[in-house]
DNA sequence: GCGGGATGCTTTAGCCCTGAAGGAACATGA
DNA sequence: TCATGTTCCTTCAGGGCTAAAGCATCCCGC
């Protein structure tokens, strides 16, 4: 109701599906901004997709995931800090991850013995067989969402992928820090 | 200090810049995930980094922009129903975001006349030209993100994303909604 | 030793976001 | 007309995230 909304979307009608994009149908004139438009796009509906899942079906979260699927790269446990790095959140915020991690018993926290201040978190054999089953899920929801594209375009999209990142890189180095 | 991470990370050593991405070094065996992990690395990249300039900038927000943005688009304002469709985010949240525009002065609502229940949001002068220099701002940062990028490989990349966008919209239809 | 700076972690305030619950206004069919 | 169901919006609880402040510990040069 009550919509005009010429322009792209209209002659984009006749497409079997339409996914929004946002701010969709606005008059962005650099193809960069597009380009943003349509990755931002792509990358919040699948990671939207991913929570909801792992919400209905495990009653956990993709950033809980993420520390797990993190800790098993490091099957000696890692560091808060090397969590944080890692998984390019805040300090703080790991903290708490780890606490409901730690409560439902799928990680161990001891004190680095080399380090006081440190402190080493690791799976437990709980979170290890837990987060097999987590990440097989992942892997079938993203192989789902990829399923309509070739293996072509997909190696295609990898290396262009690679190219936005070095530019992404050199950029951050450009202006500073 | 304590860092053993063999692999990737050791071997891409000397390149100037190095930016993480998230689970780098992990052994993910399917192309799609390793794609996906790559694309969600990027926009969280340039997502973060705009996030931060607004706030430095303007002091203001990236949603509270989108808003803006979206609303420049509706010359003779929208529902909130209509801005929580477009934007992609829950109504409730759509609720605190004019709250905050509309304490600032940027813009304003008015009771819809036709319908009892919906309210109409609109630009205010003042918030349009306070869109203006957030638009700029906001396009410099995003070309300066895909400055390292070739002509023909980013419109590579907008037709690769486009078809992801019709894979990802198709599987959503498989699976039931 | 030991004092000062760096580092590891936690805490807190504050924003973003969702989903569920609830109230008000609408629409519809009997 | 009015009872029922739907739609629009708000409120609230709860999780994610950040930056800044604070505490404990480490390290290094003197």
């Amino acid at each position: 109701m009550r919509r005009p909304r010429a322009g792209r979307a209209a002659a984009a009608a006749p497409t079997p599906v339409e996914i929004r994009e946002k701010h969709d149908g606005a008059l962005v004139g650099r193809m960069e901004v597009r380009v943003w438009l349509r990755l931002l796009s792509c990358s919040m509906i699948i990671e939207k997709r991913l929570r909801r899942g792992f919400i209905e079906k495990f009653d956990s979260t993709l950033p809980r995931f993420d520390v797990l699927a993190t800790l098993e790269r490091f099957p000696d446990g890692a560091t808060m800090g090397e969590l944080s790095r890692s998984l390019l959140v805040s300090n703080g915020n790991v903290t708490s991850l780890v606490r409901q991690l730690e409560s439902a018993g799928f990680v161990a926290t001891r004190p680095a013995p080399d380090d006081g201040r440190a402190s080493i978190v690791a799976l437990t054999a709980s979170g290890r067989a837990h987060f097999a089953v987590l990440a097989q899920a992942h892997r079938a929801w993203i192989e789902a969402a990829f399923a309509g594209m070739p293996r072509e375009e997909l190696a295609a999209l990898y290396q262009l992928l690679a190219t936005l990142k070095t530019s992404i890189a050199t950029d951050a180095e450009a202006s500073g820090k």
